[in-house]
DNA sequence: CGGTGTGAAGCGCTTCACAGCG
DNA sequence: CGCTGTGAAGCGCTTCACACCG
C-alpha cells in the first residue's frame, strides 16, 4: 500500500485484502498495541513499523537448508532477498557433486558439516526439503545442534522435542484439499 | 502403517501420530462414517478405504500448472506419482524456449492455448507458479476459463470470484512465523 | 480393564454492538 | 455521520466424560 502511495487506511479497507472482518483487523491491531484514529484511519507508514517492531527479527536471523534438489534449490531462489532479515546462509546436501559449490548464491556444505556451521552462524531455523524417508533423522539432527524451528516440505509428520516449532508446508495435501472442493463445485454446478 | 504390517489400530495410536487427541481422532472417523470396534480399533485397510472413499478423486482428475520456473518445475518434480489419481497433466509458460516442450514429463504450452486445453482436458484445479506480480492476472484468466480451485504459491491475497477456493501456500510466511517462534524459544533458552 | 461412539460442556477465536469522538 | 477501541455475546471446534461392551 504504501507504494501505491496510499498515507491512511481505515480498518475495513485492510479487511478487504486480507479477506477478513474489519473487526478482525482491530482486534489483531489491538494485540499489536497500535492505535488508529476515528478521522484517519490508521497511518500505514507508522502500522508497518508497529507491526515489525512486533514481528521482525530485530538483526539478521539467519536460516539453513537442508536438501538442495529440485524443491531445496526452488525454495533457495524463491526465498533470496524477499526478507531482508531472514537468509538462507547455509544449505546442506550429501550429494558430493553440490558439496563446496554455490546454488542460487548460498554455499553447498557436506552434512557432517552440520553442526559446526549451524552454531558458527548462530542459526536455529531450518528449512528441511529432503526426501520424505530422512526428514525424520534430519530432523533430529538439526534439532540436536539446538535447532528451534524447522520448516518441513516432506509428507511426513516429524516427532520433535516439544519446544521444537515444526511447520509442515503439505503441498500433497493443500492439492487434495483444493481438487476436494474443486470437485464439490463442479457437481453443484451441474446440478442446476 | 499399512507398509508396517499393521492390521488394526487404536485411535490414540493414530493420534500420536497426528499430534491430535483420541477424542479428535474418534469425532474425524465419525464424520467420514467409519466404525471402529472397542476390542480391535480400526481395521488399517477398511479404515483407508473409508476415507479414500470420502476424500479421493473418483476418476483422474487433472490439475494445470502455470508459471515453469525454479518453483514450478519443483512442484512438477514433487507432485509427480504422488497422488495417483491428482496429477498435473499440462503446463504453462510464457517463455517460447520452454513451450512445446516436456518437463519432469509434463507437456508446456503457451498461455495462449490456456483455455482451449483446461477445457478439452477437463480441468478444474491449477497451481499458480508465477511471479507476484503476474498471479492476480493469471489468476483471473483461469477463474475465466472454468476452473474452481487454485493454489498459489505468490505471496499475495487473489482476488478471486467468490466459489472459487484458494489455497494459499505462502514460504515467506510460514518462514517468519518459525523464525518468530524460534527466537522466543532461544531467548527462553537464555533466561534460564 | 481398555477400547469406541457420542451428548454435553468447555474454550478460544470471531463478531456484534456501541460509547466516544471530531 | 463514520470510524476506532473494546466489553460482551456468539459460534464452532475440541475435549470431557460416560454408557456400553468383550
Amino acid at each position: 500500500m504504501l507504494s501505491e502511495g496510499a498515507v491512511n487506511v481505515y480498518s475495513h479497507q485492510l479487511a478487504a485484502r486480507a479477506r477478513v472482518t474489519s473487526a478482525q483487523v482491530r482486534r489483531d491491531l489491538m494485540t499489536v498495541g497500535y492505535e488508529g484514529s476515528p478521522q484517519r484511519g490508521y497511518v500505514v507508514e507508522d502500522l508497518l513499523e508497529a507491526i515489525g517492531k512486533r514481528l521482525d527479527p530485530p538483526a539478521l536471523q539467519p536460516v539453513a537448508l537442508v536438501g538442495v534438489g529440485n524443491l531445496g534449490r526452488a525454495v533457495l531462489a524463491f526465498l533470496r532477498g524477499r526478507r531482508p532479515r531472514l537468509a538462507i546462509t547455509a544449505a546442506f546436501d550429501r550429494d558430493p557433486v553440490l558439496v563446496g559449490g554455490i546454488v542460487h548464491g548460498c554455499r553447498v556444505y557436506a552434512m557432517r558439516d552440520l553442526p559446526a556451521v549451524v552454531s558458527r552462524e548462530g542459526i536455529n531455523v531450518a528449512i528441511i526439503a529432503v526426501p520424505a524417508s530422512e526428514a525424520q533423522a534430519v530432523a533430529m539432527e538439526l534439532v540436536s545442534t539446538g535447532i528451534k524451528g524447522l520448516i518441513n516440505f516432506a509428507p511426513v509428520r516429524l516427532m520433535v522435542a516439544k519446544g521444537i516449532v515444526v511447520e509442515d508446508i503439505d503441498m500433497t495435501t493443500a492439492l487434495e484439499k483444493v481438487a476436494y472442493f474443486a470437485r464439490q463445485a463442479v457437481e453443484e454446478q451441474v446440478r442446476k
